[in-house]
DNA sequence: TCAATAATGTTATGTTATAACATTATATTT
DNA sequence: AAATATAATGTTATAACATAACATTATTGA
């Protein structure tokens, strides 16, 4: 009877995105979309997300203090970008005491900076970034029906962004990329019931 | 003596925006961004601004009544986002009678549908399109130093824009694409004071 | 002219975000 | 361990952005 070596452990967060390796005419993509839409044991993507910011503040030398923990996981609670004030109202309950707005919003501020999560402008909302630390520059799969958000890191549209921003002189510094529509699922209940 | 026949008139929009045809390697391009973040002759913006939106709404038949003139005016007043509190005091400045903030939002929810305004979300106000009535998707180069944007419409970016959500099975719909950085101007003098 | 529709006026309120200053906790130095 | 500096949080107040709901007036079209 032979024994194989027992095969490595999966760090979480590989199962939380996939990576596509850049070949020939398809650009190297990063995204979260496989599990972001669909059924998947979402604890994994919270313990993920958490082991990944104690990482980032490790690194960073910043304090993932308990009420930046708190908002972190309440916003990686789902794939959903969530805004301040429901955060707020979720934080209250928790505490069973009043939390105030500038408690979020400094939380907010501090997971921002260290791009442990981003803000998805065209929602004033709030979603945990799957692959903190990595650099990349955002895209955002937003569901107009289910309220999903995948994101989406895609030399392809960061190449076309800097030839656009290129040619008209300009520099470009950071972007805000928002994509709205249906998720596969919601698309396919959208056809369905339309016959 | 020989007489050369007149020259046509440019359409005054021709001169607001360019269009680079598509060739090898390029995609098609149109852009206000010759004009945006440089000297010119402002009055042709707003003029055609206004000629376009004239020609827009009898198309739609559409009502451009003088309260939504007058916002539509004011957003074309330079090429910086507005915001509805800004227009809300220069409109009252002009009445000499208080406007309201409804007042206000429904012009803008008029304009914006028919395409003669955009939205940037990220700075929770408004710009005139250069373009309307030609089908585009946006993207807009928003400068932090000046505020000035402009408005381009890129093939490439679009066709990439569509791969990566084909490649997550998401169905787009809508787009905002919004890029912050510095303008040609004020990227020089960025650099020439820092040496 | 009448009726229907579209646009605007008005009051009130909902939602998102930050300024300013006081207090408490943590880290650093001695 | 005490003193000091720095970082984080608490607290009050308000700024900034946006819409709901209903009354009134203008425009269109029969």
């Amino acid at each position: 009877m032979s024994l194989r070596p027992p095969r490595r452990a999966l760090a979480p967060w590989n199962y939380c995105y996939t990576i596509t390796p850049p070949f020939a005419g398809r650009p190297q993509v990063i995204t979260n979309s496989k599990v972001a839409y669909h059924e998947h044991d979402h604890a994994r993507c919270e313990h993920a997300a958490m082991a990944q910011a104690r990482n980032v503040c490790r690194a960073r030398g910043a304090r993932l203090t308990p009420s930046r923990e708190a908002v972190l996981q309440l916003i990686w609670q789902n794939h959903k970008p969530i805004g301040a004030y429901a955060l707020i109202e979720k934080l209250t309950a928790l505490n069973g005491k009043r939390v105030l707005p500038p408690t979020v919003y400094r939380a907010i501020d501090f997971l921002l900076d260290l791009g442990l999560i981003h803000r998805i402008a065209s929602l004033n909302s709030f979603i945990g970034c799957p692959f903190p630390g990595s650099a990349h520059s955002d895209l955002f799969l937003v569901c107009r029906a289910c309220g999903s958000a995948a994101e989406c890191s895609a030399e392809g549209i960061n190449s076309a962004i800097a030839a656009t921003a290129a040619r008209a002189g300009f520099s470009a510094e950071s972007q805000s990329v928002e994509i709205l529509g249906l998720c596969p699922q919601c698309n396919l209940q959208a056809t369905e019931s339309t016959p």
